[in-house]
RNA sequence: GGGGCCGUCGUCUAGCUUGGUUAGGACGCCAGGCUUGGGCCCUGGUAAUCGGGGGUUCAAAUCCCCUCGGCCCCA
């Protein structure tokens, strides 16, 4: 039995809303503030597992974890002009406490540049203190004039995971975002979550930055969502608010640095990326429940209690062995019906247990992305699970990347490119001269975004705009 | 930024065009029975001041205005 990708593929913006609501993973729409959702525990603890992973690779790199006030005073906030003016649209202030009016507003972090950069200042004053990495995992908030959409585009950002960085010279700085786009690149890899990394263009990089990276990966629809970005911030914050540090040789200078985040849009993508008509399958390192075990009534009642006896001896065996299952020994719900609750949760190892698995002394392995299913001894369980688990993680990424690829396509004129991004095919990739005003013509030519260069330079043909050799190419998309 | 669609039990919805019903159903949930290798079936029960505010009217879920929220398309 194969399950169908029709749904998941030709109604994309529906399957996924039907997901997050029947999975009960995410509340969106019902909480009467706009552009917000709510984790529900299941999907807190998807979450959970995601922040756990990305602390890991943060920690193992030297990162430190600290926690900063949400509120900003409007004149720290507006320190750096070019940042601010690429967010004011979008910043939520708190203007008054109880009846009284502040006689300075607040803003709720849209994100934490300038109240980082003004602690650093107090805290690190000598190069030998160099470099120093933070981060925080905090809710950031965007007042979105947009259509907002649960977990993509929303008003609070949950699960915002923020990087910042000081560092003595441009080129450290420089070095610093190369190594956080390999952190977010070996995140994704575990993830199995296929991506390009694009140098943003010019117009589009982040307010008062020197340049942006981005990680993008494209949705069942065929749009791409931009899932990392690691910004090079040179002095621009240290200089506007004059933050200097001494070198060795006594001089004082302005230090360079860094920010880089991923947010709520790892979690729509993880749920997304490997789905089908019965909903997601989640990859082993960050499913809740690694395995359900479900079993399966006998004829008699001294049957069926026989049965959950040995359901039970699975359970405490897988977890003993430090697996995450679950039991679903509820007598209201046929099998049948647990086997479709679970699948929609995207339990990617169904386990299932009857009079023939009892019998045998067995258990029945059944995997939610093909629904092949194997018996196993009940003294090889442990082997034989993490064995298949490790084929469905790599066959998962397997396929996600083969259907990324194939969405990822280059063309050499600007109708051709246009009608792939009209009918939602994916990424396009054009040759470009390297100037912004080309791209900026693209943008305009195929009403899509350009979504930057590769970082090794990939000239072929001829810009598609002017005609000079190309000196890299350009990736457009249909965005979120 | 521009255009369109929508809001009725917990959920999905009928009713709105043409104002007057006890606001109907399905799913869920609760109690019980029967089943159990892919959402089974039966009985009974629970539940909506019709998103909010204002107006028109003898009478508003229904017509008008405002507002809040959701979805889609275009820039």
């Amino acid at each position: 039995m194969k399950i169908s990708r029709e749904k998941w593929s030709s109604n994309f913006s529906e399957w996924f809303d039907w997901v997050i609501s029947q999975a009960e993973i995410y509340d969106y729409g019902r909480y009467p503030v706009k552009g917000s959702g709510v984790w529900m525990p299941y999907g807190f603890k998807i979450r959970q597992n995601v922040t756990n992973l990305i602390r890991k690779l943060l920690d193992d790199t030297g990162h430190e974890e600290v926690l900063f006030p949400l509120l900003i005073p409007e004149g720290l906030l507006k320190k750096e002009g070019e940042h601010i003016k690429g967010f004011e649209k979008e910043v939520f202030w708190v203007t008054h406490g109880g009846e009284e009016e502040l006689e300075e507003k607040f803003a709720l972090r849209p994100t934490s540049e300038v109240a980082i950069t003004l602690m650093e200042s107090l805290w690190i004053k000598g190069y030998t203190q160099l470099p120093r990495k933070f981060y925080q995992i905090v809710s950031v908030f965007r007042y979105e004039t947009k259509a907002t959409r649960p977990m993509i585009r929303v008003r609070e950002l949950t699960t915002f995971k923020e990087a910042h960085t000081v560092h003595e010279t441009f080129e450290d700085a420089a070095k610093q975002v190369d190594e956080a786009v390999e952190i977010y690149s070996r995140f994704f890899d575990i993830l199995g979550i296929p991506y390009l990394i694009s140098r943003r263009p010019e117009w589009d990089k982040f307010a008062g930055a020197e340049y942006t990276i981005a990680l993008d990966t494209i949705m069942p629809d065929g749009r791409a969502l931009q899932i990392g970005t690691a910004h090079h911030l040179g002095q621009h914050f240290t200089k506007a608010m004059d933050y200097k540090v001494q070198r060795a040789d006594g001089s004082h200078v302005h230090p360079h640095q860094t920010s880089y985040g991923i947010s709520d849009r790892v979690i729509a993508t993880l749920i997304s990326i490997n789905g089908d008509d019965h909903g997601p399958i989640l990859p082993p390192v960050v499913a809740p429940f690694e395995a359900v075990i479900i079993p399966i009534p006998g004829k008699t009642d001294e049957d069926t209690e026989k049965i959950n006896r040995y359901a039970g001896e699975i359970e405490s065996t897988l977890k003993t062995n430090g697996i995450r299952v679950t039991l679903d020994a509820s007598e209201d719900k046929t099998p049948g019906e647990k086997y479709y609750i679970w699948e929609l949760k995207g339990v990617p190892i169904r386990i299932e247990v009857g009079t023939r698995e009892l019998n045998a002394g067995t258990v029945f392995l059944k995997r939610r992305d093909t629904l092949e299913g194997k018996a196993v001894k009940k003294d090889d369980l442990i082997k034989e699970f993490r064995n298949l688990e490790d084929q469905i993680s790599a066959d998962l990424r397997k396929r996600a990347w083969e259907q990324f690829r194939e969405r990822v396509k280059r063309f050499q004129n600007l109708d051709e490119a246009k009608k792939f991004l009209d009918n939602r095919g994916g990424i396009a990739e054009v040759p470009w001269c390297g100037q912004d005003s080309c791209g900026l013509k693209i943008e305009e030519e195929v009403q899509a975004r350009v979504l930057g260069a590769p970082l090794k330079p990939e000239p072929s043909g001829n810009c598609v705009v002017c005609g000079k050799p190309s000196t890299n190419i350009l990736r457009i998309a249909k965005t979120y």
